[in-house]
DNA sequence: GCCGGGATACTCT
DNA sequence: GAGTATCCCGGCA
């Protein structure tokens, strides 16, 4: 497995979304290897996008890290309660970013179990499995990563992204999520997810 | 299984 | 002071 470098994250939103399915997220924390593979992501394209948080070239010191250089995290905190993952691409000045949707998990299952829902892996039910990681705010809960993360360079030995052996999927794409306000973005079909994987958040597009 | 609502805190107007 | 790139639980079928 190699570690994603900087040129891999220094593309189009909607390549790097596509790009990153399959791949391994991989948590270094409290001494334990949290690693999860890659099976949902969305992509938001920045400036021209209204479902962007940098929409228009909004620049806060929330958006800041997106108009910084690709590979490092935007994680923010949605509904005063959940966090959401997202990879920077593209190079300094083009604020667009991936944010991750689900993951399934691959090791430290006992970690994410915890995390989640206080108790062993061998413990969760089949809906609570499923739910460990397939969603934005369930994911970050389960592989420790919060608002703390944010700015952290992907391309480090903490938090980072690693390929994996190529396996075979399709990949479907669908409109994105939770963005309603988003006028006529929020029919672009930028989410990508892994045909098939019990991960996914929402098969059916709304 | 499908609604409906509440939680909760940070960001921007 | 409103809105939010979500999740969970309870009620009803």
């Amino acid at each position: 497995m190699e570690v994603l470098d900087r040129t891999f994250f220094n593309q189009d939103s909607i390549v790097v979304a596509k790009a990153l399915l399959g791949k391994t997220l991989v948590h270094e924390v409290n001494g334990q290897t949290i690693m999860a593979s890659i099976v949902e992501t969305e992509a938001y394209m920045g400036i021209e996008d209204k479902a962007a948080h940098s929409y228009n070239g909004r620049r806060t010191a929330r958006t800041e890290i997106m108009y910084g250089a690709p590979g490092f995290a935007y994680v923010f905190l949605i509904y005063g309660i959940h966090a959401c993952f997202n990879t920077v691409t593209r190079e300094a000045g083009v604020p667009q970013a991936v944010l991750i949707r689900a993951v399934e998990p691959v090791s430290g299952l006992d970690s994410m179990a915890h995390a989640r829902f206080g108790k062993p892996y061998s413990e969760l039910t089949g809906s609570q499995i499923v739910g460990l990681t397939n969603g934005p705010g369930k994911l970050c809960q389960a592989m420790s990563i919060d608002t703390s993360d944010n700015g952290t360079d992907l391309c480090g030995k903490r938090l980072y992204i690693a390929d994996s052996d190529d396996a075979e999927f399709n990949i479907i794409s669908a409109t994105r999520i939770g963005i309603d306000y988003a006028e006529e973005a929020k029919d672009y079909p930028w989410r990508f997810f892994i045909e098939g994987n019990p991960y996914v958040s929402r098969i059916r597009t709304p």
